[in-house]
DNA sequence: TGCTACGTTGCGCTCTATGCAACGGTGATT
DNA sequence: AATCACCGTTGCATAGAGCGCAACGTAGCA
Protein backbone atom coordinates (compact mmCIF):
# COMPACT_ATOMS: atom_id res chain seq x y z
CA UNK A 1 0.00 0.00 0.00
CA UNK A 2 2.09 2.80 1.19
CA UNK A 3 5.25 2.37 -1.13
CA UNK A 4 8.21 3.59 1.64
CA UNK A 5 7.43 2.28 4.08
CA UNK A 6 7.03 -1.12 2.56
CA UNK A 7 10.12 -0.91 1.73
CA UNK A 8 11.85 0.22 4.74
CA UNK A 9 9.94 -2.97 6.48
CA UNK A 10 11.82 -4.91 3.75
CA UNK A 11 14.76 -3.39 4.71
CA UNK A 12 14.27 -4.31 8.51
CA UNK A 13 13.26 -7.32 7.61
CA UNK A 14 16.56 -7.96 5.54
CA UNK A 15 18.81 -7.16 8.62
CA UNK A 16 17.03 -9.59 10.63
CA UNK A 17 19.32 -11.85 8.15
CA UNK A 18 22.43 -10.53 9.50
CA UNK A 19 24.53 -6.74 8.95
CA UNK A 20 24.85 -5.20 5.62
CA UNK A 21 25.75 -2.36 3.90
CA UNK A 22 24.10 0.41 1.48
CA UNK A 23 24.64 -1.89 -1.67
CA UNK A 24 23.94 -4.85 -0.88
CA UNK A 25 20.34 -3.62 0.66
CA UNK A 26 19.61 -2.21 -2.35
CA UNK A 27 20.18 -4.78 -4.17
CA UNK A 28 18.54 -7.28 -2.14
CA UNK A 29 15.56 -5.22 -2.18
CA UNK A 30 15.88 -3.87 -5.36
CA UNK A 31 15.83 -0.59 -4.42
CA UNK A 32 17.99 2.39 -5.73
CA UNK A 33 20.97 3.30 -3.23
CA UNK A 34 20.00 6.98 -2.73
CA UNK A 35 16.60 5.64 -1.41
CA UNK A 36 17.75 2.71 1.26
CA UNK A 37 20.66 5.53 2.41
CA UNK A 38 17.28 7.40 3.32
CA UNK A 39 15.19 4.98 4.43
CA UNK A 40 17.99 3.81 6.98
CA UNK A 41 18.64 7.50 7.81
CA UNK A 42 15.03 7.63 8.97
CA UNK A 43 14.88 4.14 10.70
CA UNK A 44 17.98 4.70 12.14
CA UNK A 45 16.48 8.60 13.77
CA UNK A 46 14.17 6.24 15.60
CA UNK A 47 16.43 3.63 16.85
CA UNK A 48 15.38 0.81 14.79
CA UNK A 49 18.52 0.40 12.89
CA UNK A 50 22.23 1.78 13.32
CA UNK A 51 25.27 1.65 11.66
CA UNK A 52 28.53 0.75 13.02
CA UNK A 53 32.13 1.99 12.14
CA UNK A 54 32.43 -0.09 9.26
CA UNK A 55 29.51 1.31 7.57
CA UNK A 56 27.53 -2.00 7.93
CA UNK A 57 23.84 -1.17 9.27
CA UNK A 58 22.29 -3.48 11.77
CA UNK A 59 19.00 -3.26 13.82
CA UNK A 60 18.86 -1.01 16.86
CA UNK A 61 17.95 -1.34 20.17
CA UNK A 62 14.12 -0.35 18.93
CA UNK A 63 13.16 -3.44 18.05
CA UNK A 64 14.15 -4.93 21.43
CA UNK A 65 12.21 -2.36 23.45
CA UNK A 66 9.30 -3.27 21.08
CA UNK A 67 9.60 -6.88 21.35
CA UNK A 68 10.08 -6.51 25.54
CA UNK A 69 6.90 -4.23 25.55
CA UNK A 70 4.88 -6.52 23.56
CA UNK A 71 5.92 -9.89 25.53
CA UNK A 72 5.04 -7.68 28.47
CA UNK A 73 1.52 -6.82 27.36
CA UNK A 74 0.47 -10.14 26.00
CA UNK A 75 1.57 -12.18 28.93
CA UNK A 76 0.39 -9.87 31.94
CA UNK A 77 -3.28 -11.51 32.23
CA UNK A 78 -1.36 -15.05 32.12
CA UNK A 79 0.90 -14.58 34.33
CA UNK A 80 -0.69 -12.60 36.82
CA UNK A 81 -4.13 -14.71 37.16
CA UNK A 82 -2.73 -17.38 39.38
CA UNK A 83 -1.13 -14.41 41.71
CA UNK A 84 -4.26 -12.84 41.63
CA UNK A 85 -6.50 -15.72 42.71
CA UNK A 86 -4.45 -16.35 45.70
CA UNK A 87 -4.56 -13.17 46.79
CA UNK A 88 -8.22 -13.04 46.17
CA UNK A 89 -8.82 -16.37 48.52
CA UNK A 90 -6.54 -15.36 50.96
CA UNK A 91 -8.31 -11.65 51.53
CA UNK A 92 -11.29 -12.02 49.82
CA UNK A 93 -11.55 -8.52 48.34
CA UNK A 94 -12.35 -7.17 44.65
CA UNK A 95 -9.35 -7.66 42.80
CA UNK A 96 -8.76 -5.51 39.19
CA UNK A 97 -6.31 -6.02 37.03
CA UNK A 98 -5.82 -2.94 34.12
CA UNK A 99 -3.80 -2.14 31.64
CA UNK A 100 -3.36 0.69 29.02
CA UNK A 101 -4.74 0.50 25.98
CA UNK A 102 -4.41 3.10 23.52
CA UNK A 103 -5.58 6.36 25.94
CA UNK A 104 -7.77 4.44 28.43
CA UNK A 105 -6.92 2.42 30.95
CA UNK A 106 -8.81 -0.92 30.75
CA UNK A 107 -9.86 -3.92 33.38
CA UNK A 108 -8.32 -6.92 32.16
CA UNK A 109 -9.39 -9.09 34.79
CA UNK A 110 -11.76 -8.97 37.92
CA UNK A 111 -12.13 -11.16 40.86
CA UNK A 112 -14.91 -10.85 42.58
CA UNK A 113 -15.17 -9.97 46.82
CA UNK A 114 -16.19 -12.98 49.08
CA UNK A 115 -18.48 -10.87 50.58
CA UNK A 116 -22.32 -9.93 49.10
CA UNK A 117 -21.22 -6.53 47.75
CA UNK A 118 -20.10 -6.78 44.17
CA UNK A 119 -18.93 -3.76 42.34
CA UNK A 120 -19.69 -1.91 38.73
CA UNK A 121 -16.94 -2.67 36.91
CA UNK A 122 -16.22 -5.47 34.31
CA UNK A 123 -13.42 -6.82 32.10
CA UNK A 124 -12.80 -4.74 28.98
CA UNK A 125 -14.69 -1.80 30.54
CA UNK A 126 -12.73 1.44 30.67
CA UNK A 127 -11.38 2.83 34.29
CA UNK A 128 -12.11 6.32 34.77
CA UNK A 129 -8.55 8.11 34.67
CA UNK A 130 -9.90 11.03 37.31
CA UNK A 131 -11.21 8.44 39.93
CA UNK A 132 -9.33 5.71 39.92
CA UNK A 133 -6.38 3.90 41.93
CA UNK A 134 -5.35 1.80 38.86
CA UNK A 135 -5.37 4.55 36.57
CA UNK A 136 -3.06 6.57 38.58
CA UNK A 137 -0.95 3.86 38.86
CA UNK A 138 -0.47 3.81 34.89
CA UNK A 139 -0.49 7.23 34.45
CA UNK A 140 1.96 7.76 37.11
CA UNK A 141 4.78 6.11 34.87
CA UNK A 142 4.16 7.76 31.50
CA UNK A 143 6.79 10.38 31.16
CA UNK A 144 6.06 13.93 31.46
CA UNK A 145 4.99 15.01 28.21
CA UNK A 146 2.70 12.02 27.43
CA UNK A 147 1.20 12.10 30.73
CA UNK A 148 0.49 16.17 29.97
CA UNK A 149 -1.09 14.89 26.76
CA UNK A 150 -3.33 12.66 28.36
CA UNK A 151 -4.52 15.34 31.64
CA UNK A 152 -5.23 17.88 28.81
CA UNK A 153 -7.64 15.57 26.97
CA UNK A 154 -9.12 13.98 30.12
CA UNK A 155 -12.75 13.74 31.26
CA UNK A 156 -12.57 15.62 34.78
CA UNK A 157 -16.38 14.63 35.59
CA UNK A 158 -16.95 14.58 39.35
CA UNK A 159 -18.36 11.13 40.19
CA UNK A 160 -18.47 11.93 43.81
CA UNK A 161 -17.54 14.52 46.43
CA UNK A 162 -14.06 13.16 46.76
CA UNK A 163 -13.38 12.77 43.00
CA UNK A 164 -10.05 15.01 41.54
CA UNK A 165 -11.95 17.69 39.15
CA UNK A 166 -8.75 20.00 38.05
CA UNK A 167 -5.90 19.28 36.30
CA UNK A 168 -3.49 20.90 38.57
CA UNK A 169 -5.05 19.03 41.57
CA UNK A 170 -4.39 15.87 39.37
CA UNK A 171 -0.91 16.34 38.56
CA UNK A 172 -0.22 16.75 42.58
CA UNK A 173 -1.85 13.58 43.42
CA UNK A 174 0.31 11.60 40.27
CA UNK A 175 3.62 13.23 42.05
CA UNK A 176 2.76 11.58 45.29
CA UNK A 177 1.97 8.25 43.66
CA UNK A 178 4.98 8.21 41.98
CA UNK A 179 6.93 9.05 45.20
CA UNK A 180 4.59 6.56 47.32
CA UNK A 181 4.98 3.53 44.31
CA UNK A 182 1.17 3.49 45.40
CA UNK A 183 -2.26 5.06 44.59
CA UNK A 184 -5.39 5.16 46.23
CA UNK A 185 -8.98 6.37 45.77
CA UNK A 186 -10.76 7.14 49.08
CA UNK A 187 -14.41 7.52 47.61
CA UNK A 188 -13.19 9.31 44.70
CA UNK A 189 -14.69 7.00 42.03
CA UNK A 190 -18.03 5.34 43.76
CA UNK A 191 -19.08 6.61 47.31
CA UNK A 192 -18.58 4.75 50.47
CA UNK A 193 -15.52 2.65 48.34
CA UNK A 194 -12.21 3.10 48.73
CA UNK A 195 -9.46 1.21 46.57
CA UNK A 196 -5.41 1.23 46.53
CA UNK A 197 -3.39 0.27 43.65
CA UNK A 198 -0.03 -1.25 42.67
CA UNK A 199 2.15 -1.18 39.63
CA UNK A 200 3.44 -4.28 37.58
CA UNK A 201 6.22 -4.00 35.72
CA UNK A 202 7.88 -5.81 32.71
CA UNK A 203 10.62 -6.79 31.45
CA UNK A 204 11.12 -3.44 29.75
CA UNK A 205 11.08 -2.02 33.09
CA UNK A 206 8.09 0.36 32.46
CA UNK A 207 4.34 -0.12 34.01
CA UNK A 208 2.53 -2.57 32.15
CA UNK A 209 -0.64 -3.19 34.45
CA UNK A 210 -1.50 -2.01 37.73
CA UNK A 211 -3.84 -4.47 40.27
CA UNK A 212 -6.47 -3.08 43.17
CA UNK A 213 -8.19 -3.88 45.95
CA UNK A 214 -11.35 -2.10 46.28
CA UNK A 215 -13.40 -2.37 49.41
CA UNK A 216 -16.96 -0.98 50.79
CA UNK A 217 -16.53 0.92 54.13
CA UNK A 218 -18.64 -0.29 55.37
CA UNK A 219 -17.29 -3.97 55.48
CA UNK A 220 -13.59 -2.23 55.81
CA UNK A 221 -12.78 1.59 56.74
CA UNK A 222 -10.10 2.99 54.83
CA UNK A 223 -7.78 2.39 57.40
CA UNK A 224 -8.35 -1.43 57.63
CA UNK A 225 -7.47 -1.26 53.20
CA UNK A 226 -4.50 -0.02 54.45
CA UNK A 227 -3.33 -2.88 56.26
CA UNK A 228 -3.75 -4.61 52.38
CA UNK A 229 -1.25 -2.03 51.00
CA UNK A 230 1.47 -4.47 52.04
CA UNK A 231 0.13 -7.62 50.95
CA UNK A 232 -0.71 -6.10 47.57
CA UNK A 233 2.68 -4.52 47.01
CA UNK A 234 4.14 -8.75 47.67
CA UNK A 235 1.89 -9.53 44.83
CA UNK A 236 2.77 -6.69 42.53
CA UNK A 237 6.17 -7.51 43.35
CA UNK A 238 5.68 -11.59 42.25
CA UNK A 239 3.64 -10.31 39.46
CA UNK A 240 6.44 -8.18 38.19
CA UNK A 241 8.78 -10.50 38.81
CA UNK A 242 7.28 -13.02 36.98
CA UNK A 243 6.70 -10.79 33.60
CA UNK A 244 10.39 -10.55 33.75
CA UNK A 245 10.74 -7.31 35.88
CA UNK A 246 14.33 -6.93 37.53
CA UNK A 247 14.43 -4.24 40.25
CA UNK A 248 16.49 -1.38 39.71
CA UNK A 249 18.37 -2.07 36.19
CA UNK B 1 14.13 12.48 6.42
CA UNK B 2 10.80 10.61 5.04
CA UNK B 3 7.78 11.45 6.19
CA UNK B 4 5.39 8.54 6.15
CA UNK B 5 7.90 6.37 7.32
CA UNK B 6 8.45 8.05 10.31
CA UNK B 7 5.12 8.01 10.87
CA UNK B 8 4.85 4.70 10.42
CA UNK B 9 8.02 4.18 12.96
CA UNK B 10 5.85 6.43 15.57
CA UNK B 11 2.76 3.78 15.39
CA UNK B 12 4.55 1.17 16.23
CA UNK B 13 6.63 2.99 19.29
CA UNK B 14 3.14 4.28 20.18
CA UNK B 15 1.71 0.63 19.98
CA UNK B 16 4.50 -0.13 22.28
CA UNK B 17 2.76 1.30 24.67
CA UNK B 18 -0.10 -0.99 24.49
CA UNK B 19 -3.09 -1.78 21.87
CA UNK B 20 -4.94 1.24 20.51
CA UNK B 21 -7.55 1.56 17.72
CA UNK B 22 -7.44 3.98 14.35
CA UNK B 23 -8.52 6.96 16.59
CA UNK B 24 -6.56 7.16 19.17
CA UNK B 25 -3.31 6.60 17.26
CA UNK B 26 -4.64 9.39 14.98
CA UNK B 27 -4.82 11.38 18.12
CA UNK B 28 -1.61 10.31 19.58
CA UNK B 29 0.58 10.67 16.89
CA UNK B 30 -1.12 14.14 15.08
CA UNK B 31 -1.68 11.99 11.96
CA UNK B 32 -5.11 11.94 9.50
CA UNK B 33 -7.42 8.96 10.74
CA UNK B 34 -7.30 8.22 7.41
CA UNK B 35 -3.29 7.73 6.40
CA UNK B 36 -2.48 5.81 9.94
CA UNK B 37 -5.24 3.10 8.61
CA UNK B 38 -3.41 3.07 5.52
CA UNK B 39 0.07 3.11 7.31
CA UNK B 40 -1.25 0.58 9.29
CA UNK B 41 -2.46 -2.00 6.66
CA UNK B 42 1.30 -1.66 5.00
CA UNK B 43 2.75 -2.66 9.25
CA UNK B 44 0.01 -5.07 8.91
CA UNK B 45 1.11 -6.66 5.61
CA UNK B 46 4.35 -7.06 7.07
CA UNK B 47 3.46 -8.26 10.58
CA UNK B 48 4.54 -5.85 12.52
CA UNK B 49 0.82 -4.77 13.77
CA UNK B 50 -2.13 -6.83 13.61
CA UNK B 51 -5.53 -6.23 14.48
CA UNK B 52 -7.83 -8.13 16.83
CA UNK B 53 -11.68 -8.90 16.39
CA UNK B 54 -12.05 -5.36 17.99
CA UNK B 55 -10.29 -3.57 15.64
CA UNK B 56 -7.34 -3.08 17.99
CA UNK B 57 -3.91 -2.98 16.67
CA UNK B 58 -0.74 -4.72 18.61
CA UNK B 59 2.39 -5.42 17.89
CA UNK B 60 3.08 -8.34 15.26
CA UNK B 61 4.89 -11.22 15.51
CA UNK B 62 8.08 -9.84 12.99
CA UNK B 63 8.92 -7.69 15.98
CA UNK B 64 9.87 -11.48 17.76
CA UNK B 65 11.32 -12.70 14.60
CA UNK B 66 13.84 -9.34 14.41
CA UNK B 67 14.47 -9.63 18.32
CA UNK B 68 15.03 -13.15 18.24
CA UNK B 69 17.40 -12.94 15.15
CA UNK B 70 19.25 -10.11 15.96
CA UNK B 71 19.77 -10.76 19.57
CA UNK B 72 21.17 -14.46 17.57
CA UNK B 73 23.70 -12.49 16.29
CA UNK B 74 25.07 -9.96 18.22
CA UNK B 75 25.69 -12.98 20.60
CA UNK B 76 27.08 -15.91 18.52
CA UNK B 77 30.71 -14.79 18.78
CA UNK B 78 30.79 -13.93 22.11
CA UNK B 79 28.82 -17.50 23.21
CA UNK B 80 30.78 -19.28 21.02
CA UNK B 81 34.14 -18.12 21.99
CA UNK B 82 34.57 -20.52 24.85
CA UNK B 83 33.14 -23.44 23.06
CA UNK B 84 35.87 -22.74 20.38
CA UNK B 85 38.91 -22.37 22.43
CA UNK B 86 38.01 -25.70 24.16
CA UNK B 87 37.21 -27.55 20.56
CA UNK B 88 40.42 -25.86 19.36
CA UNK B 89 42.64 -26.94 22.71
CA UNK B 90 41.32 -30.27 22.30
CA UNK B 91 42.31 -31.18 19.06
CA UNK B 92 44.18 -28.28 17.62
CA UNK B 93 43.04 -27.83 14.38
CA UNK B 94 42.11 -24.18 12.36
CA UNK B 95 38.11 -23.39 13.51
CA UNK B 96 36.64 -20.65 12.02
CA UNK B 97 33.36 -19.36 12.86
CA UNK B 98 31.64 -17.68 10.45
CA UNK B 99 28.32 -15.40 9.92
CA UNK B 100 25.89 -14.13 7.03
CA UNK B 101 26.44 -10.63 6.58
CA UNK B 102 24.69 -8.65 3.80
CA UNK B 103 25.10 -10.66 0.98
CA UNK B 104 28.34 -12.47 2.19
CA UNK B 105 29.46 -15.11 4.79
CA UNK B 106 32.24 -13.71 6.99
CA UNK B 107 34.82 -15.11 9.05
CA UNK B 108 34.02 -13.32 12.27
CA UNK B 109 36.38 -15.99 14.52
CA UNK B 110 39.45 -17.81 13.91
CA UNK B 111 41.59 -19.91 16.34
CA UNK B 112 44.76 -20.82 14.69
CA UNK B 113 46.03 -24.39 14.85
CA UNK B 114 48.65 -25.83 17.22
CA UNK B 115 50.64 -27.10 14.37
CA UNK B 116 53.01 -24.74 12.06
CA UNK B 117 50.72 -24.89 9.19
CA UNK B 118 48.84 -21.44 8.74
CA UNK B 119 45.74 -20.63 6.74
CA UNK B 120 45.02 -17.81 4.52
CA UNK B 121 42.23 -16.16 6.41
CA UNK B 122 41.27 -13.24 8.85
CA UNK B 123 38.52 -11.96 10.89
CA UNK B 124 36.12 -10.18 8.81
CA UNK B 125 37.48 -11.67 5.28
CA UNK B 126 34.71 -13.00 3.02
CA UNK B 127 34.59 -16.84 2.99
CA UNK B 128 34.17 -17.86 -0.64
CA UNK B 129 30.80 -18.82 -1.49
CA UNK B 130 31.25 -21.46 -4.24
CA UNK B 131 34.28 -23.29 -2.33
CA UNK B 132 33.67 -23.02 1.40
CA UNK B 133 31.77 -25.39 4.36
CA UNK B 134 30.83 -22.51 5.90
CA UNK B 135 29.19 -20.65 3.25
CA UNK B 136 27.85 -23.78 2.04
CA UNK B 137 26.38 -24.64 5.45
CA UNK B 138 24.85 -20.77 6.10
CA UNK B 139 23.10 -20.66 2.14
CA UNK B 140 21.76 -24.28 3.28
CA UNK B 141 19.74 -22.77 5.65
CA UNK B 142 17.96 -19.77 3.15
CA UNK B 143 14.82 -20.05 1.70
CA UNK B 144 14.87 -21.82 -1.83
CA UNK B 145 13.84 -18.47 -3.42
CA UNK B 146 16.78 -16.16 -1.59
CA UNK B 147 18.84 -19.06 -2.62
CA UNK B 148 18.44 -18.63 -5.82
CA UNK B 149 19.27 -15.15 -5.72
CA UNK B 150 22.40 -15.45 -3.76
CA UNK B 151 23.46 -18.16 -6.04
CA UNK B 152 21.79 -16.40 -9.34
CA UNK B 153 24.72 -13.38 -8.20
CA UNK B 154 27.63 -15.50 -7.49
CA UNK B 155 31.33 -15.75 -8.21
CA UNK B 156 32.00 -19.44 -9.76
CA UNK B 157 35.36 -18.71 -10.36
CA UNK B 158 37.62 -21.55 -9.92
CA UNK B 159 40.37 -21.96 -7.31
CA UNK B 160 41.47 -25.19 -7.42
CA UNK B 161 40.70 -28.66 -9.70
CA UNK B 162 37.50 -29.40 -7.18
CA UNK B 163 35.84 -26.03 -7.05
CA UNK B 164 32.15 -26.06 -7.85
CA UNK B 165 32.30 -23.77 -10.81
CA UNK B 166 28.03 -24.61 -11.99
CA UNK B 167 24.87 -23.26 -10.30
CA UNK B 168 23.58 -26.44 -10.95
CA UNK B 169 26.42 -28.40 -9.82
CA UNK B 170 26.26 -26.01 -6.33
CA UNK B 171 22.32 -26.38 -5.81
CA UNK B 172 22.97 -30.17 -5.65
CA UNK B 173 25.73 -29.33 -3.08
CA UNK B 174 23.06 -27.44 -0.70
CA UNK B 175 20.46 -30.51 -1.54
CA UNK B 176 22.88 -32.34 0.34
CA UNK B 177 24.08 -29.99 2.73
CA UNK B 178 20.23 -29.64 3.86
CA UNK B 179 20.35 -33.69 3.50
CA UNK B 180 23.20 -34.25 5.67
CA UNK B 181 22.86 -31.21 8.29
CA UNK B 182 26.29 -30.74 7.43
CA UNK B 183 29.27 -29.42 4.77
CA UNK B 184 32.66 -29.96 3.53
CA UNK B 185 35.15 -28.60 1.09
CA UNK B 186 37.42 -31.19 -0.04
CA UNK B 187 40.35 -29.13 -1.82
CA UNK B 188 38.10 -27.02 -3.32
CA UNK B 189 38.83 -23.86 -1.53
CA UNK B 190 42.83 -24.57 -1.46
CA UNK B 191 45.09 -26.90 -2.89
CA UNK B 192 45.25 -30.22 0.17
CA UNK B 193 43.39 -28.27 2.39
CA UNK B 194 40.31 -30.23 3.77
CA UNK B 195 37.53 -28.85 5.61
CA UNK B 196 34.22 -29.76 6.99
CA UNK B 197 31.36 -27.08 8.70
CA UNK B 198 28.17 -27.28 10.74
CA UNK B 199 25.41 -24.87 11.32
CA UNK B 200 24.79 -23.14 14.88
CA UNK B 201 21.16 -22.31 14.99
CA UNK B 202 19.57 -19.84 17.45
CA UNK B 203 16.48 -18.67 19.17
CA UNK B 204 14.52 -18.24 16.29
CA UNK B 205 15.69 -21.58 14.84
CA UNK B 206 17.33 -19.98 11.63
CA UNK B 207 20.75 -20.56 10.87
CA UNK B 208 23.30 -17.76 12.75
CA UNK B 209 26.70 -19.13 11.88
CA UNK B 210 28.27 -21.53 10.96
CA UNK B 211 31.60 -23.71 12.50
CA UNK B 212 34.38 -25.30 10.70
CA UNK B 213 37.62 -27.12 10.73
CA UNK B 214 40.57 -26.83 7.98
CA UNK B 215 43.17 -29.06 7.79
CA UNK B 216 45.66 -29.99 5.52
CA UNK B 217 45.95 -33.07 3.79
CA UNK B 218 49.68 -33.27 4.82
CA UNK B 219 48.64 -33.05 8.06
CA UNK B 220 45.26 -35.65 8.05
CA UNK B 221 43.73 -37.03 5.29
CA UNK B 222 40.40 -36.28 4.19
CA UNK B 223 39.01 -39.42 5.90
CA UNK B 224 40.65 -38.71 9.02
CA UNK B 225 39.22 -35.23 9.25
CA UNK B 226 35.32 -36.97 8.96
CA UNK B 227 36.68 -38.31 12.48
CA UNK B 228 36.50 -35.11 14.02
CA UNK B 229 32.98 -34.37 12.54
CA UNK B 230 31.29 -35.85 15.69
CA UNK B 231 33.27 -34.04 17.93
CA UNK B 232 32.43 -30.59 15.96
CA UNK B 233 28.41 -31.41 15.58
CA UNK B 234 28.94 -31.55 19.49
CA UNK B 235 30.13 -28.44 19.56
CA UNK B 236 27.71 -26.70 17.15
CA UNK B 237 25.20 -28.53 19.10
CA UNK B 238 26.39 -26.93 22.45
CA UNK B 239 26.54 -23.48 21.06
CA UNK B 240 23.61 -23.38 19.47
CA UNK B 241 21.79 -24.60 23.16
CA UNK B 242 23.88 -21.87 24.51
CA UNK B 243 22.32 -18.97 21.68
CA UNK B 244 18.68 -20.52 22.76
CA UNK B 245 18.32 -22.78 20.14
CA UNK B 246 15.51 -26.11 21.38
CA UNK B 247 15.98 -28.88 18.72
CA UNK B 248 12.76 -29.38 16.18
CA UNK B 249 10.89 -26.96 17.78
C1' DT C 1 49.81 7.66 -7.58
C1' DG C 2 46.01 5.98 -9.89
C1' DC C 3 42.06 3.08 -9.45
C1' DT C 4 37.99 1.17 -7.58
C1' DA C 5 34.26 0.82 -4.47
C1' DC C 6 31.01 3.06 -1.83
C1' DG C 7 28.78 6.56 0.68
C1' DT C 8 26.75 11.06 -0.16
C1' DT C 9 24.44 15.26 -2.28
C1' DG C 10 21.65 18.50 -5.49
C1' DC C 11 18.19 18.58 -8.67
C1' DG C 12 14.05 18.15 -11.21
C1' DC C 13 10.29 15.22 -12.31
C1' DT C 14 6.73 11.87 -11.18
C1' DC C 15 3.91 9.40 -8.64
C1' DT C 16 2.90 8.57 -4.01
C1' DA C 17 0.88 9.79 0.00
C1' DT C 18 -2.26 12.76 2.09
C1' DG C 19 -6.49 15.18 3.80
C1' DC C 20 -11.20 15.91 2.81
C1' DA C 21 -15.83 14.66 2.60
C1' DA C 22 -19.00 11.24 2.47
C1' DC C 23 -20.63 6.45 3.27
C1' DG C 24 -21.86 2.39 6.00
C1' DG C 25 -21.95 -0.71 9.67
C1' DT C 26 -22.14 -1.58 14.64
C1' DG C 27 -23.20 -0.95 19.17
C1' DA C 28 -24.96 1.96 22.74
C1' DT C 29 -28.73 4.72 24.52
C1' DT C 30 -33.29 6.04 25.71
C1' DA D 1 -37.61 -0.54 18.58
C1' DA D 2 -35.71 3.59 16.87
C1' DT D 3 -32.18 6.93 16.95
C1' DC D 4 -27.82 8.45 17.47
C1' DA D 5 -22.99 8.52 17.79
C1' DC D 6 -18.76 6.41 16.83
C1' DC D 7 -15.48 4.55 14.05
C1' DG D 8 -13.60 2.19 10.17
C1' DT D 9 -13.49 2.69 5.25
C1' DT D 10 -13.39 4.55 0.35
C1' DG D 11 -12.91 7.79 -3.93
C1' DC D 12 -10.94 11.71 -5.38
C1' DA D 13 -7.99 15.61 -6.43
C1' DT D 14 -4.03 18.05 -5.08
C1' DA D 15 0.47 18.98 -3.13
C1' DG D 16 4.64 17.81 -2.16
C1' DA D 17 7.27 13.84 -0.75
C1' DG D 18 10.14 10.49 -2.42
C1' DC D 19 12.58 8.89 -6.18
C1' DG D 20 16.35 7.96 -9.58
C1' DC D 21 20.01 10.14 -12.05
C1' DA D 22 24.41 11.90 -12.44
C1' DA D 23 28.14 13.76 -10.32
C1' DC D 24 31.15 14.40 -6.32
C1' DG D 25 34.06 13.02 -2.42
C1' DT D 26 36.67 9.85 0.09
C1' DA D 27 38.89 5.75 1.84
C1' DG D 28 41.15 1.67 0.91
C1' DC D 29 44.03 -0.98 -2.27
C1' DA D 30 47.38 -2.17 -5.82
Amino acid sequence: MSQSVSRALHLLVQLGNGPANLDQLAESTGVHKTTVLRLLRTLSDERFTFRDNSNQYHLGSRIFELAAQATDQREVRRIASPHLVAFNREYGRTTHLAAMEGGDVVYIDKLESHDQIRMYSRIGLRANLNSTAVAKVILADLPDSELRTVVDSMDFSSRTANTITTPERYLEEIRLVREQGWAHDQEENEPSVNCIGVPIRGASGRVVAAVSVSVPDVVLSYERVLDLLEPLQAVGARISRDCGYRAQP
